[in-house]
DNA sequence: ATAAATTTGTGCGTATGTATC
DNA sequence: GGATACATACGCACAAATTTA
């Protein structure tokens, strides 16, 4: 009946809020909690619930409670000894790049005789500050993560923190937050894709390009900025209303249907860059639907290069994704700085620019119409 | 005033109590102990201070208590402490289906507070081995593993039985080992799923089906023995020269070669049944590269029902893999083995029956010629 | 130095929720 | 559905340790 997830027991409550103000540093070692009948004021608890909070706290070690003194954050002791499990963080976990990028650390990893811990956000800032907390209590050397809604500004940064004091290295793959400064970090030049693709097009003799982008990563804002850059360069305006922007919750069903609109109400678009394979996948497919034939009528680019791109049938033009390599170069750059922590402040940083793999899915349109 | 040593704690005198029923024997584990009613009244003493004396119990490790059931006694007294951690060892990371059972296994384990500790194999015995090797001397709560070239005797029983003897739990998936018994497991009907998709080539009045399967798995042992059951039944000759083996190696190699070469041999083969869809496109490649075309002159049929087998262009003919469910499902067996151990030695076997997912890749052939 | 106030610890009674049988 | 058993939650009273006026 009535969603159990969304039913919030009161101590919990309590519990998570005391870890918050552990782990933002409100409250620091040996600080003094506030008593249990402050608490029970404050949260409109009986002091029952308190202590049952309190109580979890306490067995998971945050705090202690002194008889007739009061309840204090215990002293995080940061584990010295290694784990040999470093923790990787993605965003999905069977979206089409992944697994590749995955199988690149992994072999790095493995290698240096290291276990990943794997664990997936599904793109909720939730989840990452979920996944990060669980990982600050657990037993890891280090830590290669892909931000979850990474163009979105960081709204836990001090599990970051937390890390940089625990001396846990980390690296960033496909994003980072900018209110960080350079942490180290991999990322592909999605900026130099986006245009590189679309200059392409242009040069084929497309005059309505239109884009399919996804609006809550770093990723599709900066393929989408190339591509707008890239119309301009061409001397084609920009124009807002050939962009459609979708969201992680809506990326099978939304940009088939938008697309179809936009096709349907303007049939002079004759071109359609794609924040990925697998959009353009869906782009065919709905253009095909109305009978629009790819690369005869309308020419369409991909993203990423992955299998689906280079299946029988289907022969997309896109950009290369690294992904095997990725996971492999984020792997070492994490070992050099589990290697030397006192280098934990070297600003690494490593671009890698995109690589234009042309196929079928584009055509060279007639310039004299 | 009362002398404060002579003074015992309600709560603690219940707990001393309970320890020396569990120490003496007269509780052993698994025992159900009396429910927190019959307790206070036995005690005479309220509730609250049973549940005070069965938390102590609890932290300690001594009994468990299962909502809506009872509390019971603990199996093991001490090794309390559990990492969270549970590992899953695939033979791929990357191969097409693994992603989503890993991610269906990654939902339930995270909904129940674990963390994956991801390892793979490469199909290899000997990494295997180090896999266990390594994953035993770390602390991990269970185990869901894929066995490695799964048709051939296990090498490493002495790792099983270490686990056995540390009490972790552990989930076969996609196949197990003959010589151990029916330990807990997953697996899929292969060999159905081989029988029902060469059974559906038959119906169709295919007369000479070809046959490529994976030579170095039970999953490719199986599907070829429910090809060659199917022919038989239909009666048709099972022919050896009609099926190529291929091993991991050369997966991507060999079956092209083969498939070309056999059929340029003879050009009378008008089906073919292979191991996975992977594959299946390879020799869809083949057979176009000498001018065949599917289904039109040659039925293929694919096997896992992998997004590539419903691409654009393509569309196979195959198997259903449950892909998520199997993950979930060995997930959930996890959990209810690491719940109570001492079941562990119950034998769960859970067999997914084959559906077949019939598309455009096969084609009736005309029975009068 | 003593008393009062504060804070954690023990203990009871009651009511309601929810999982299992 | 009903009975049972654990889980959450509230309110109250008093004890014991500590701090403060």
């Amino acid at each position: 009946m009535e969603n159990q997830d969304e039913r919030v027991l009161k101590y919990s409550k309590l519990v998570e809020d005391l870890k918050n103000k552990i782990f933002s540093g409100e409250l620091k070692a040996k600080d003094r909690l506030p008593s249990e009948n402050e608490l029970s004021a404050a949260y409109e608890v009986s002091r029952q619930t308190v202590r049952k909070a309190l109580s979890v706290l306490g067995q998971e070690g945050y705090i202690y409670a002194e008889h007739g003194r009061g309840t204090f954050c215990s002293e995080r002791v940061r584990h010295t000894k290694k784990s040999g499990n470093i923790a990787v963080v993605t965003t999905y976990l069977s979206d089409y790049i992944f697994p590749r990028v995955i199988q690149g650390i992994d072999q790095v990893m493995t290698n240096a005789g290291y276990s990943i811990l794997l664990k997936n956000t599904r793109n909720s800032r939730k989840m990452e500050a979920r996944c990060l907390e669980e990982l600050l209590q657990k037993d890891i050397d280090g830590l290669i993560i892909e931000p979850s809604k990474s163009q979105i500004f960081c709204a836990h940064m001090h599990l970051y923190e937390k890390l940089d004091e625990f001396e846990i290295p980390y690296v960033f793959i496909q994003g980072s937050f900018k209110q960080m400064g350079d942490k180290p970090q991999i990322l592909m030049d999605d900026y130099a894709g986006g245009y590189q693709i679309t200059e392409y097009l242009t040069s084929l003799g497309h005059k309505k390009i239109a884009g399919v982008f996804k609006a809550d990563d770093m990723q599709g804002l900066n393929r989408h900025n190339g591509y707008a850059a890239a119309l301009q360069k061409s001397g084609l305006t920009y124009d807002p209303s050939l962009v459609v922007w979708f969201y992680t919750e809506d990326r099978t069903i939304h940009p088939y249907e938008s697309i179809l609109q936009m096709v349907s109400e303007m049939s002079d678009i004759d071109a359609v860059v794609c924040y990925n394979d697998q959009i353009a996948l869906e782009v065919i497919r709905a253009l095909s639907h109305i009978g629009k034939k790819v690369p005869k009528d309308i020419s369409v680019t991909g993203y990423d290069n992955s299998v689906i791109a280079q299946a029988e049938g289907v022969s997309l033009t896109t950009i290369a994704h690294p992904q095997e390599k990725l996971g492999e170069m984020a792997a070492q750059m994490l070992l050099s700085l589990m290697k030397n922590k006192e280098k934990q402040d070297l600003e690494e940083k490593i671009v890698i620019p995109p690589e234009l793999i042309i196929r079928n899915s584009c055509k060279k349109r007639d310039t004299s119409e």
